[in-house]
DNA sequence: CATAGCATTTGTCCAATACAAAACGTCGTT
DNA sequence: AACGACGTTTTGTATTGGACAAATGCTATG
């Protein structure tokens, strides 16, 4: 805010591209919107090219996140930013944030490491995760601590109550601890899966991945994760070379609907017959459409069911 | 391979985007090389619109391997594939690899890492790395062990020996030993700099990230990671909100140099003067062309050296 | 009340052009 | 022989305007 404040007097330019970086909407959508909807309508430069204030591109990212929200281009593209701001705190919306099931058993004072997020202290919160995770174990830690936290911290992104490098900061604690929880797991058990983990590119968010990598290691699981942003011919690649009998990949909203549909299409046809796909995450879109061969879970919570059910159908 | 030529009977297709995803480059530059250089030559699908070819999205990859490795469009992009791997295997090129300096100080056993990076085996790299650890410590294990095996990894990655899944093998490995390693250090002390540290969008690699902190963090600073792809303008934001004092920048080969530049000038312009920026990573453009009020590093070696230099520019 | 069919919305693709910045190469000088 | 200035070529990105398929929303009908 003082940042912000102390700079209005020399006003700050974006490029296009820059633009593009920022925001997550090509450059192709925001010249449409521009010819469409009259917004974003930017200065030109001295060179004739578009060049656009900031206010603009802050208002480009509240538009961008309720869109991944559910809400339509043409009703909010237009739409002035006081009422912008109105829809943010409406929440809710379509978008169910997975049933209220997380939430309401048991939240051990999550109010607590919200508060905790948002002081933007680092060490207190992982230690306070670390704690936490020693107290209720790997298992119970990410079903009911991380997944429902997640949840919120999202909600609160959605809505414009948390900054986004203030969830950068909580996705670093969380891994730190999940990662440091992983390394000191038991070696894997018989009858289970060697299961591949990653994300296609265009899905930057690997925490959905390490919950489940924790809960598959658990089970007893041989995981090998891959990261993020891995491109679909590698993970194929991948999944031969490591002679993987599943593939577990995680889609956030902000992944373009059609590339989470297209990467899965893609993946099931070029990946063996015997290699099961099982995917989840909090893309709407996995909701709506499936694919065909591919398992969609709904939450961490049905990994164990998925195993079960692969133990049986291919039983060693 | 087995996975590749069992499926070579029906033709792999990729549409404009999908190659845009998987090689990194934008449908603008595809569609321009098309004209300029006669390649790539995509099919046209039922409703004309490009669809690419297996082997020349391979091929495409391999392009941009050389480029990114220094080579220039002209020569490379129109040349047969048996001339691209000829050029591949000559290496080396202009790019110095980072001098010879981290290679040939003791190197312990980085063949032997190298050659379990290719077994696939993750849970024995780990443990070799984490054993390495255990006897080097945090400091000397990244800068002789970590450091010159990125750059070995980096290398065989550029002459294709190494496929991607494998290097996303070695990342993850690596990033749980180094994680696992911060997160038992002890607190920060006094007369030292907080330090931000991140990376911009279009820079997905968090291996150099995780390195300086691990040094950084030796030395007493305050470390706080935004981990990778950023925002420019959350950047900012976080480095207010934490009082930074210093914000380091990692940046390698893979990220448009153009975008470098700006995205250093931009975070130059909008950060308060007194707040230092640090940069680092095998980016070539980082030796080309200097950004004002940005202190480029050689290497992690230097952070310590940055460090003193700081003390004495800024005694509290 | 459900569903099939129609209308609208919307992102991506295409084409051809233009241009500034970067890289290259050459020439002249110290 | 090494270095710096200058002209030339290369190259990625920006521009406009149009077209269209797929997805979504709406409506009329059974």
């Amino acid at each position: 805010m003082q940042v912000q404040t102390s700079f209005t007097a020399r006003p700050i330019m974006m490029s296009i591209s820059a633009v593009e970086r920022d925001t997550g909407l090509s450059k192709d959508t925001l010249r449409i919107w521009e010819r469409r909807y009259g917004f974003p309508l930017p200065d030109r430069d001295a060179m004739g090219e578009r060049s656009y204030p900031f206010e603009q591109v802050e208002r480009l990212r509240t538009i961008k996140r309720l869109l991944d929200a559910g809400h339509r281009p043409g009703r909010i593209v237009a739409m002035a930013p006081s009422d912008l701001e109105l829809l943010s705190n409406a929440s809710g919306l379509r978008e169910p944030t997975r049933p209220p099931e997380a939430q309401a058993r048991s939240a051990p004072d999550l109010g607590g490491f919200m508060a905790t997020i948002r002081l933007h202290d680092v060490e207190l919160l992982r230690d306070m995760m670390a704690r936490t995770l020693a107290r209720m174990g790997l298992g119970r830690f990410v079903l009911d601590v991380v997944a429902p936290l997640n949840a919120q911290v999202g909600e609160a992104w959605m809505q414009g109550r948390l900054e986004v490098f203030e969830e950068h900061l909580y996705t670093e604690s969380v891994q730190v601890v999940l990662r440091n929880a992983l390394h000191h797991l038991p070696a894997a058990g018989v009858g289970r899966p060697r299961v591949l983990l990653g994300t296609v590119p265009g899905e930057p968010h690997g925490l959905g991945l390490l919950m489940a990598e924790a809960i598959l290691a658990l089970e007893g699981c041989r995981c090998a994760s891959l990261g993020v942003q891995t491109p679909v011919w590698d993970i194929i690649r991948a999944a031969a070379a490591l002679r993987s009998e599943v593939v577990a990949l995680s889609y956030t909203g902000c992944t373009n609907p059609h590339q989470v549909t297209e990467g899965l299409t893609e993946l099931r046809a070029k990946l063996p017959a015997h290699v099961e796909i099982w995917v989840g995450g909090s893309a709407p879109v996995l909701q709506r459409r499936a694919v065909e061969g591919v398992q969609v879970l709904a939450g961490l919570s049905d990994i164990t069911a998925a195993l079960t059910a692969w133990h049986d159908r291919d039983p060693v």
